[in-house]
RNA sequence: CGGGAUGUAGCACAGCUUGGUAGUGCACUUGAUUUGGGAUCAAGGGGUCGCAGGUUCGAAUCCUGUCAUCCCGACCA
């Protein structure tokens, strides 16, 4: 492309509505604009990487065998009622009504659907397997969108199905899907980890996340120093050291601590460290109160307890829950004489003489142990820390911080049963379809390798996902043998099969330079004083070339480039 | 949804305390001088001061309401 009369503008300065290097960069490159919270136009610029993006994804996805379909956006809200996931979403789902009144939604993702167009095909078990997928806009009203392209309420996902007589056939498939997957990060030049994730709404077997590695990431990643370990905090095990000896049990004492409501001002106040304290935290679990107890310098893992339970719904019970299972203000929970069941975390179960709320406004307990108190449950509870034991090899753990861009779920049975979608087998027996789903969203994988590849200059895109491969700066549209080299070393490369872009606006160089740069193509030509022997300017936007070329050379030496860094 | 903040030109902001002509930088237009890393000078264009109501002779400024956006938290396939 030419970039003289086209749509194109750069931002000078730094926009004060985005958070992430990524969001300003993308936004100040004139490639997205916000045009409400997580709601954003994709522009030329930005739309040209998003769609090498997409293109890598289906590649992959054809390679492997899937076949692309397009569900629609607008769904009857029945379809997430007969699934029994109307309820689930809630108010993450955007919802409105057609003028009879009928309840329509905006799909936030598509099982159902899927699953209804399976059923089209799917009688017996020859009909088995197949695997479709498409690329569609997902709504989800999520309440606090940030971090530019990350966390959006609009936004394109990749999203696949795949459909196997059996859980045999489900993991072929499902290996097929993974290996796709991994080849299309690794094209994108994606830093990211791949981990064992919950299962949460979506349900089923088996969930890992491909998690782009950044400090910006909302997800915490468990890594082992010395092992393939890899996690999401929400379902990493925690194990727990037995206690290497027995003290003598003391008797429980009453302590004044007035005015110490955290375990921060509680540990000050009596001149303890953390790890001899017991923090009991108030859940509202399905509605209901329960005690939850972990070490005083942990945290509580609500998905964990979510599973321990079989819960829909774990959240921190209000004020008023609190007040009325202890009997004391907030801050001075305690499980001795409180009036709900409690949950421990096992790392309790081996605390001795410990310190906990007493129930009662301004005191705790000293040396209280065991035997002081009764407990529902004892289970694995808490977050996983840095330094703790990795629960595979016994290595020590560590943390990462990354974006979700892709996900892989072994489904099974959940959403066949649930949508009556079943075969005949061979023995001429109804049986349920074995599914998984598969999904990567667009967006996020471009503002996430934008993360991952920009400097103070703007972005730097890797290659094969850089709007344009190639930038011609013409540095003089008034010289006559700049501007015929230009245009021949332009036509040239179009004719090579590079994506290339040609400056050849009137502005200054300086101008051309810095915009290049934000934008972030890879390569650039510069036209300029030495045109007239035929000598162009060589740069790679990482710095790592800047060399004269000949002109003649320019195509062979680019193409080269260019496929050595799309191939590896 | 709880806590905090901000809405003034395309972008970034000042002005508000103490009411009286709507400003600065970038961007834009014209001219001149420039021309290899975001040029300089001069002259210009562009504003329902988020919206609605109130107080006042007079409101960007004070009051009330409302909407939007951002931050922290809660939530999150």
């Amino acid at each position: 492309m030419k970039l003289k009369n086209t749509f194109f503008y750069t931002l000078r300065e730094n926009v004060k509505d985005e958070d992430s290097n990524s969001g300003n960069f993308l936004v100040r490159a004139g490639m997205i604009k916000k045009t409400s919270a997580g709601v954003y136009m994709y522009l030329p610029m930005g739309l040209k990487v998003f769609n090498k993006i997409q293109d890598i994804v289906r590649e992959e996805m054809n390679d492997a065998g899937a076949q692309e379909v397009s569900m629609p956006a607008l769904i009857s809200e029945d379809v997430y009622v007969a699934s029994g996931r109307r309820a689930n979403f809630g108010s993450s789902m955007f919802s409105l009504k057609d003028r009879f009144g009928k309840p329509f939604v905006l799909g936030p993702t598509h099982e159902e659907l899927f699953a209804m167009a399976a059923q089209m095909k799917i009688r017996s078990y020859k009909d088995m397997p197949f695997n479709i997928y498409q690329f569609q806009t997902k709504f989800r009203d999520e309440p606090r969108p940030r971090f530019g392209l990350i966390r959006v309420r609009e936004f394109v996902m990749k999203d696949a199905y795949t459909f196997d007589t059996d859980l045999d056939g489900l993991n072929v498939s499902y290996q097929k899907m993974f290996d796709a997957y991994k080849k299309s990060f690794d094209r994108m030049k994606l830093d990211y980890k791949i981990v064992h994730a919950d299962t949460g709404v979506m349900g089923g077997l088996l969930s890992e996340e491909f998690q782009a590695v950044t400090p910006i990431g909302e997800d915490t990643l468990v890594l082992c120093d010395s092992c393939d370990y890899a996690s999401n905090i929400e379902v990493s095990e925690c194990i727990t050291t037995p206690k290497t000896s027995d003290t003598e049990l003391l008797e429980k004492e009453l302590v004044e601590t007035p005015h110490s409501r955290t375990i921060e001002e509680v540990t000050d106040f009596l001149n303890e460290t953390a790890d001899k304290f017991v923090k009991t935290l108030i859940y509202s679990i399905d509605s209901k109160p329960f005690a939850v107890m972990v070490r005083g310098d942990r945290d509580v893992n609500e998905v964990k307890i979510q599973k321990l339970m079989g819960a829909n719904e774990v959240m921190l019970a209000d004020a008023e829950t609190v007040v009325q299972v202890t009997g004391a203000a907030v801050g001075f929970a305690g499980p001795v004489d409180i009036k709900c069941p409690v949950l421990m975390d096992n790392e309790v179960a081996q605390m001795q003489n410990f310190i906990i709320g007493a129930n009662q406004t301004g005191y705790h307990y000293k040396n209280v142990n065991l035997r002081d108190f009764t407990v529902f449950k004892t289970a694995d509870l808490r977050n996983i820390q840095e330094g703790d034991i990795c629960p595979k090899c016994g290595g020590r753990i560590h943390f990462a911080k990354g974006i979700e861009v892709g996900n892989t779920f072994k489904l099974g049975t959940k959403y066949s049963n649930a949508l009556n979608l079943k075969y005949l087998d061979q023995n001429n027996q109804l049986q349920p379809v074995w599914m998984g789903s598969y999904g990567i969203g667009i967006g996020r994988c471009m503002a996430a390798v934008a993360e991952q590849y920009c400097d103070e200059n703007g972005l730097k895109w890797p290659v094969s996902v850089a709007p344009y491969e190639v930038a011609i700066v013409l540095i003089s549209g008034k010289d006559e043998v700049q501007t015929a080299l230009s245009e021949k070393l332009y036509a040239d490369m179009k004719k090579a099969g590079i994506d290339v872009l040609l400056d050849n606006r009137d502005e200054r160089p300086g101008v051309k330079f810095k915009d290049m740069d934000l934008i972030g193509i890879p390569y650039r030509l510069t036209v300029g004083k030495k045109a007239a022997e035929n000598i162009v300017e060589f740069k790679s936007r990482d710095g790592q070339i800047s060399m004269d070329l000949n002109a003649d050379d320019a195509v062979s030496v680019l193409l080269d480039l260019i496929s050595k860094e799309k191939t590896h």
